[in-house]
DNA sequence: CTTGACCTTCCATTGTACTGGAAGGTTCAT
DNA sequence: ATGAACCTTCCAGTACAATGGAAGGTCAAG
């Protein structure tokens, strides 16, 4: 399987799939006499693997982590549960900030969307903000 | 008022102003005999107003797009208003995407919480995702 | 034999908002 | 006069996850 059926395969670029190898997110291929790249079958579920670490929102610098700990022989699981926990945790705070910062922005918008007759004076830069 | 004095009054660094006034965020500072900048006392509120642009959600360049319309002559209202109705979207979006993301990966922690008997097996990486 | 699709490496760049550091000049108090 | 605290410019780097492009090699079809 060469670079770009398993970047089709996966739904991502060659540029992409030579970049995860670089950051040591996928072993490096093994090579045609051409030099071409050849991945076995496996490399479709390691590039999964990436992705559905991505939609659990780890950073690939995480996910790299995971697979070292696994490459050392080790079930991550432990490992796994305490990212998740800590992502979770940044999770929620993100989604209060924003919700916050949502409730500010509408007010807001609010405010400009109903012009008062007194015009923008000239010593500020904007009577919303 | 020097650079340091604008930095302490608005609570951020001497760097940062350098920064936003190579940015076109802040206009060109006067400059003393020495060649150190010279803030007149509406610094403060300028900077200021970068602060709560910012607090609204708007990135640096939104900031400077009002700026610009302000320095055209123009009254950046309805720019503003625009801005703001654009950003409570893309808002409103991010905090569904996060939501919904909160959910899987706290699906993810509940399981991964509890380990079952059988351990991950040999053929993936990691069972919780 | 040539064309086009595909592959290789290497280097640079994107966007965001700064931050760090070097090398040197200024100001003020002691 | 000397030391600390401040200022100047310029260059480079941070994090993140790729993306762009140049220069060249390979492979299958026509």
């Amino acid at each position: 399987m060469r670079i770009g059926q398993l970047a089709e395969a996966t739904g991502t670029t060659t540029k992409t799939l030579r970049f995860y190898e670089e950051s040591r997110l996928l072993p490096p291929a093994e090579r045609l006499a051409s030099g071409y790249r050849d991945y076995a079958e496996d490399a479709v579920g390691q590039v999964a693997f990436i992705h559905r670490g991505q939609a659990a929102g780890l950073t690939l610098g995480q996910i790299r982590q995971i697979l070292k700990i696994r490459e050392h022989g080790q079930t991550p699981c432990s490992h796994v549960q305490g990212l998740l926990g800590q992502r979770l945790g940044e999770l929620d705070a993100q989604i209060a900030e924003l919700l916050a910062l949502r409730e500010t922005i509408f007010q807001l918008h609010e405010k400009a969307s109903k012009p008062e007759p007194d015009s923008c004076s000239a010593d500020q830069v904007c009577r919303y903000i």
